[in-house]
DNA sequence: GAATGAGGTAATCGGATGATTACAAGTGAC
DNA sequence: GTCACTTGTAATCATCCGATTACCTCATTC
């Protein structure tokens, strides 16, 4: 009898894959495919490097695994805005999906990070292929025109730079971060200030010049 | 007597800078800050590894050299643009400086890599502090409203993210690529096509699952 | 023409990291 | 209980990479 609680006895691998593909999108999220090395992504899943390793193949196979999870979340959320309520107004439904998918920084990080590495030989093609996948799951389950589409990604692919950035973190010294912040997520701020506290800032390192 | 062609003699410092400094934007554009090494910059500027660490001290002040730059040359583009012409809207004048930014793929790439890595305890402040610089470029001196800087800068990230990802690669088999890159970059396609070729691909990876 | 200094590299070092191997411990079948 | 399988780790290896050192080679100055 193993539970997720249980720490003697052992865990199932699924279970166990789960885990390490969790800590892994937040760890990825963070440094970025190259940044991050496989040894932290198992500290922070708490089992040995090795294991996670052989558990996937390789550590590109990993993050492929972490990103096409990532995007099937996207696209589950989506879909399921795409049914919701049709009294309010989709892009209303899909702000809002996107909003809730904003709780956990890993997914959305982790595209970005995909998304700039176009020139990698097989993270590149994938990245691609999974952007166009949404795309047209906008075009076509949705049912929204090229331009919607495209302004939705737009407004989605700032939100991703404003988290990635870390925004939030600069929140009371920039009075310019609160007025951007309050026309990119209005009504969401406090929500998202609170989702996303900022860090302690490192006392060594100055700003830019 | 030295001149730039003149491969004999030897180049002044400032010279040598600014050609690993290109160097480096088009190799970090690439490959984001870790998975870039100072050895492929130094390859690519044509100088020895040592080099390179020595002129800049470490890996990490390389970057945030290549940062500023690129920061320096899109505010630049930014406040010619809008010291343009008037009698053209001034989001067409932006719109075109940022086109004409696109065809060096390493400056935005850069920018892209440094917005996804806030939680790195150097860089991530210096890209919050370009981020906003930049900002309050198009608010301040540009006299835009919140929400017309938020769109713009919107429509500025989906276009870093199509050309990260290099959406063009994959532009004869995706009908649907052709269609987005249509809205995105209106008018602009076929040039944009031009200056950014694709590669060939990979003939062992293939896409996702 | 030697001294001085700047431009530049070869060689190398130490640490990090992805991957491999060998092994240990829990679990179920019979 | 023991055989076979799965879950998991410690130890280790080979490689890469940023950084350091020591050295070389042109120019310029006197």
């Amino acid at each position: 009898m193993s539970s997720v609680t249980d720490k003697k006895t052992r865990m199932s691998s699924d279970e166990r894959r789960e885990l390490v593909l969790d800590a892994a999108t937040t760890v990825f999220g963070e440094a970025g495919y190259h940044g991050a090395s496989t040894d932290a992504v198992a500290r922070a899943a708490g089992v040995s490097q090795p294991y996670v390793v052989r558990m996937f193949g390789t550590k590109q196979q990993l993050f492929l695994d972490v990103l096409g999870r990532a995007l099937d979340q996207l696209m589950e959320a989506f879909r399921a805005a795409i049914a919701g309520d049709p009294s309010v107004p989709l892009g209303r439904r899909l702000g809002l999906a996107y909003f809730e998918l904003t709780a956990n920084r890993g997914i959305l990080l982790c595209l970005m990070h995909a998304f700039a590495l176009g020139a990698e030989p097989v993270i590149g093609p994938s990245a691609r292929c999974g952007f166009m996948d949404v795309y047209r799951l906008l075009r076509d389950e949705g049912g929204m025109s090229a331009d919607e589409a495209s302004s939705f990604l737009a407004g989605g692919m700032l939100s991703n730079v404003i988290l990635g950035v870390r925004m939030l973190d600069d929140y009371d010294e920039e009075p310019a971060v609160r007025e951007l912040m309050l026309t990119v997520f209005p009504e969401k701020l406090e929500i998202i200030r609170a989702t996303h506290p900022p860090r302690q800032p490192d006392p060594v390192s100055g700003r830019r010049r």
